[in-house]
DNA sequence: TTTTCACTTTAGAATCATTATAAACTAAAA
DNA sequence: TTTTAGTTTATAATGATTCTAAAGTGAAAA
């Protein structure tokens, strides 16, 4: 991903490309492959590079405009924290609950043959197939 | 459910059947019905009822020691509250992210016919369907 | 019956991820 | 240069959950 790219995700969330939106956005961004992470990994790498060091507030904040302009998705995971995943498109999860990780399934390789109905006047927005494994 | 066997999901738990944990018991399994619901919901109906007001605590205690005992499962769900679900077999969801409800999909009326292999050592454990409406 | 004692309940404190606040800072525009 | 909108930051607040320690309970021992 090049820098104008980065440029490109903060305007279009709204975010001045400030210093510190920068950073976060590289790191999040300027990679081969997309991963998941949390707010606590995010931050203890801006913590360890002591060049920079980012409030957390900021990187919250950061953190949540992405997401609501879609260049972010959430990952429902067991337990307290909140993952994020900047594989935005539409996929399934492998969960490693020993390693807490979450590997993606391209959607692709998983096909359903059958579901119910929706509800009574509901409709189906998607499907998120979670396979969790064991050792 | 009858009265005894809500004394034997108590007694497998490891809990001795007090006044509080058969209120909490009776209130879970004596119904036609599994349900789904958070610890929330069910402190608020027992604030209700003005003839038993059960201390937070035991209702966290008294449902994790139902949980570890396979009598309950846990459903993740978006948002902060912990869902936990009566249903203990193998099952999927619909989940209503307008309404917060989630409804059981039977195990049969989901048939998958393709999902990738497990990552080297590792061993699929169980496969999570979850279904998101939208109105 | 009284005492003992392991188990319970409970109110309140602690924890921890997340969100809110408000003061200081920055930089583009006037 | 001054204004101003937007930003960063430290810190406080929030809320679900877990912990703690003191008081309660009841079955069995004495
Ligand atoms: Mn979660
Ligand atoms: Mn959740
Ligand atoms: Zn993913
Ligand atoms: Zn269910």
């Amino acid at each position: 991903m090049k820098k104008i790219d980065i440029l490109k995700k903060l305007r279009s969330s709204g975010l001045r490309p400030t210093k510190q939106r920068v950073e976060i956005a590289r790191f999040l961004f300027e990679r081969e492959k997309t991963f998941h992470f949390t707010v606590e990994s995010l931050n203890k790498f801006f913590e360890k590079k002591t060049t920079s060091k980012i409030a957390l507030a900021t990187i919250y904040n950061t953190v949540h405009a992405f997401k609501n302009a879609g260049h972010l998705s959430e990952v429902e995971v067991r337990g307290k924290k909140t993952y994020f995943d900047t594989n935005v498109s539409n996929h399934h999860h492998f969960y490693d609950s020993d390693t807490s990780e979450l590997i993606d399934i391209d959607a692709n390789d998983v096909i359903i043959q059958k579901i119910p109905k929706a509800p009574n006047g509901k409709k189906i927005k998607n499907i998120e197939v979670f396979i969790n494994l064991k050792n």
